[in-house]
DNA sequence: GTATATTGGTGAGTATAACTCACTAAAAAT
DNA sequence: ATTTTTAGTGAGTTATACTCACCAATATAC
């Protein structure tokens, strides 16, 4: 409450006060989202005023799209590290789809951000934060190539389009936990968005063909058995 | 160029003058999005004042809510009817896939405004859009239900979470189109789209090792056909 | 035909928030 | 001690969603 009477003016390095002023502005941007944030209460927070938060970015936007940004870099640490650890490309599948979940779990209020106000803008297509966002998609990408090459997945997949059922399924489906209604349950749908994927939801067709032709077989062997030993009466 | 000078008031009734605001509305949030549109452009499109529009929507927001409402309304026409042409779970899930891959392609520029400014916001929960959208995606649960019971798609299959991947994975997919850059390809990603959901991406291995079994069994069974009657030269 | 009620339409406001800029003062360089 | 650099200020400007007291065209009553 120090903006009564006379303030204290603190004066900090470029560096420290844009550290400050971003992490302000993740607060802020979370508690209240985008649109219903003024850059105005970003400064008050630092007991500062508004026009030296544009002394350090262009505009709202901008730094709206350094907080991504920056949690991103936070993002990357170890998933090298972690899939470096996992075998088979269905695992390490489900590895990257429960990471992306439990990111979500963990952060709901930075991915709605990305989700509602970064990533739909114009200018997110050639910003910084799309191509970490690029680079971080690339890892699913990665594994799946991996999978196709050694022979586990089907080639003829066009990969960027199950990238984008995987990503977008998950959103879409953690929309409501995001904003902050109901759970989630990061292992259960890392086990069934693997399983969709993978295996698809059709009975398997072929098998049932399998199947009929095993019918087929049997009756035959069947006749066969009443002819060789017609004393028997054995049926099915 | 009627705005300058002293204009003709034109009086319409209270109906063909929301109409008409609506149409103005859709023309110039498509035009520019939401958020750059000024009502006071709307209703210079029309010749009135800005508070005109006022005296019948509450508020800018609720005229964009309307405005997709109206849409929504024009999407729903034949869809029972197209569905009731075609049979199989797999071909009605194509069909709808299709459909909506469909919608996508003729109005990028409402499902922009739907996808981008709408669902995104708290106010969408519980509104009428939101009504009119849960019937819409309700028709590929439904169909996806009847799969189920029809023996076609495994059963323990989560619909809600394939519906996600479903819409959601097109949404993420056509975003670029969406924001006019590059084409979409309706027919090659509703088939694409369709084999995914349906038979996964694993190679199918147990259906293989049947195969060869089922392969072995015909084999013998021919062998032993032969020596029954060897008259007959049966074979498959 | 005149008076009255109803309602479509106006335009001058208000409020808010992003952004600008001329200026001040603290620190650093000379 | 003087000059230069730069962090910070606060009073603007602008844009736009929204309000409201009022006006006027049409329908209704007499």
């Amino acid at each position: 409450m120090s903006r009564t009477g006379t303030r204290k003016i603190v004066r900090l390095g470029r560096e420290q006060r844009v550290a400050d002023i971003l992490q302000a502005a993740r607060d802020v941007f979370c508690e209240k989202g985008y649109e219903a944030t003024a850059v105005s209460e970003i400064a008050a927070r630092l007991d500062i005023v508004e026009g030296t938060i544009y002394k350090y970015f262009e505009s709202k936007r901008e730094l709206l799209l350094k907080v991504l940004e920056h949690w991103y870099e936070e993002l990357f640490g170890d998933y090298e590290r972690d899939l470096a650890g996992v075998a088979g490309a269905r695992q390490r599948l489900r590895l990257l789809v429960w990471r992306h979940l439990r990111s979500v779990h963990e952060y709901p209020l930075l991915c709605r951000l990305m989700f509602r106000e970064v990533r739909a803008e114009q200018d997110y297509h050639g910003s910084t934060v799309y191509a970490k966002n690029r680079r971080y998609t690339q890892f699913l990408v990665g594994v799946l190539k991996e999978g196709v090459e050694a022979g586990e997945f089907r080639a003829d997949v066009p990969l960027a389009l199950l990238r984008d059922m995987i990503y977008g399924g998950i959103e879409h489906h953690a929309w409501n936990f995001i904003c902050g209604r109901g759970e989630l349950d990061v292992d259960g749908l890392a086990e069934q968005i693997t399983l969709i994927v993978c295996n698809g939801i059709a009975v398997q067709r072929p098998a049932a063909d399998l199947g009929r032709e095993t019918q087929r077989l049997s009756q035959i062997v069947d006749r066969m058995e009443r002819k060789l030993s017609p004393r028997s009466k054995s049926s099915k």
